[in-house]
DNA sequence: AATGAATGAGGCTTCATTCAT
DNA sequence: CATGAATGAAGCCTCATTCAT
């Protein structure tokens, strides 16, 4: 009551996308009834018809809202000190810093979506492309890489097809914890980065 | 008339099977109703419940024949000539020959059923560790895999990792054709193989 | 409006089981459709799962307040100012009052659903044993009980049997009206109750 | 084999409705299926349809079948060497000789069946009619039936109505065994029958 | 005579969505 | 702004019945 309507407006979608994710991760986009949203935000079925037109919508605010965050993860990844810092920072915040999960089961749904609802489908690419350019970007201005004959838009795909497939087993559940799963990914991951960047070995300034 | 009843049964089941893929892949396992099933099949929808429990028993049919047709696809990548033949086989068969479009979209929904069905999530993860271990034996044993420094099995765990990163954006449907799309992929994943295996270079026929 | 919720509530689970009975009585519980309900109470089908979980929902809350019902005739009949003026209520009361081919319908398939569920059979048996030590205890108090060597729970299990067979016999609609039927039967009633007991004749104060 | 065709169609007939009666006393008439029934007898459902022409035809077989069950219960009654003995009779076959608990649950869902279906009703009311007029006639005729005021009508309805109220509350199944069960009930009847009979004792042959 | 595969209508139930309060 | 009662279409599944073999 604090801030103005329009405010009040976001942090109710807010809560209930946030609402929408748990639902969403736990029983899918089209398992996950309405009432279970409004009940996980604990708020009424009719409430999230004021904030979003219908099911659909929410889906589609919810892959907007992916979008959103994929770009901040690159903004960040961009700030990151070396080209290594970058992916480490892309992938672990690829599968959700905290919830991987949450996330990963989130997101194969959103591209099992994608396959069927045009609108979803080209929020997704359009995610990708960006990621995309802006790690192709990343790669070609760095000084580390330099050790294959590839482009930097290959070695992008290569990076970006990894995390995805590595996202994609996280639903299996397989291994003990996320935390122990992510590590294992990681390790994995790494190998390929050392393929194809030579580590920027405490510059010679000597 | 020619076959017992056992094959007519086996008949059935199959083209029941045959008609649930496109239905999945066309509108995903729960969006597709029985009626499109049967109708699909060209059958009545009481048809389907002689052949399956219910629906959740036809999803799991559908799990496990995907995960025969895996095995099949990677006894035949043992019997390729070379390592990287056997990729190759691996990696086209990996989304579907003829319609990568609709055994991709299948296979994402698959792991998003299994994110909640633990018996489909337990096929699956038998097919990944399967299919790993196979691919694992086939590097080690290949005489082309010295480039570096990676075991056989982190090699692997890139390799599928590529392949079903790549499965997942083919649902985006970029580019024009599948085959398009399909060749790009291959580019891409011919990279990885490069950097971590020597070409057999042309035996030393010499 | 005037009523809370709570009570908005209780109207609408009446209304659902006023028309139950009525289908049930028409048709039996299973034959009766939930659609059935829903159009004799002027409702929509949806509307009967809010208040019910199911439809063995709707039976057991039948079979309940049969056996409320039962336990208010059982007090007016306590308060009757004899003997016979108790029993001329219990058996009155016993196959409805207004709507005797209604309710002795009802209680017959009331009584065929308790021998398959059991949680039907134990309110059943629960609204027999009730009714069953309410009239033994009116027996045993009554001066009227004299006439005969038999213990008042054996009076009161004659009574009940010769209660219940008129009912079964309602349902079978002998004779013209249920009134008529309903003489004939408290003829033969009163036979019985003859029988057992003396009339307390116009007490001796004189 | 053995027998010519029209045997054979009874054998097979009588096969179908004893699966039936142990179907109908399980599950009900309608909520037992053809399949059941088929099933119990160890033939396919096909073959119920060559000698019956619907479900339907079952019930109604079954209902006639009852009759004529009645029927002979009450010739042998009839042949009993004094009333009480022939009550007895009665008494004891009404609720089925072995199966107490499967021919009452049978029976309750006739009379259920019977408050809807009108040709089942005709065949009840047929079989309630005859039995009582039987009774009726038995009792004029006895010597025994002195001690009271009543017509023998008024008796055999009494008789009837306490033996069909004991049916109905075997369903219950209260006590323990069925056997514990009709020894109960018969101590209850046989009061009646002393209220309403003096017993032929030993007659004054001297 | 006998089988059981096949049909499809119909029943129970869920759920997105609306609307009176 | 917020609620949740109400609607009704649609989905899953069962089952009486038929018919080719």
């Amino acid at each position: 009551m604090s801030l103005p309507q329009s405010d009040s407006g976001l942090d109710r979608r807010t809560q209930i996308l946030d609402a929408a994710v748990v639902c969403f991760a736990k029983r899918g986009f089209h398992q996950a009834s309405m009432h279970d949203i409004s009940a996980e935000a604990g708020i009424s079925v009719g409430l999230i018809y004021r904030y979003f037109q219908n099911k659909e919508a929410v889906i589609s605010a919810m892959a907007d809202r992916h979008k959103q965050e994929i770009q901040e993860i690159l903004e960040r990844a961009r700030q990151a000190p070396g080209l290594l810092e970058s992916l480490e920072i892309l992938f672990t915040a690829h599968c959700g810093e905290k919830e991987p999960q949450v996330v990963s089961a989130f997101v194969v749904d959103l591209f099992a979506e994608a396959s069927r609802n045009p609108h979803v489908a080209e929020l997704v690419r359009d995610v990708c492309e960006t990621s995309m350019s802006g790690v192709t970007d990343l790669i070609a201005r760095s000084p580390e890489a330099k050790a294959t004959n590839l482009t930097p838009r290959e070695m992008a795909e290569l990076i970006f097809a990894v995390n995805d497939g590595m996202l994609m087993r996280n639903v299996l559940k397989i291994g003990s914890t996320s935390q122990e799963r992510r590590e294992q990914q990681l390790k994995v991951a790494r190998n390929l980065w050392r393929l194809l960047f030579k580590k920027q070995t405490e510059p010679a300034y000597a």
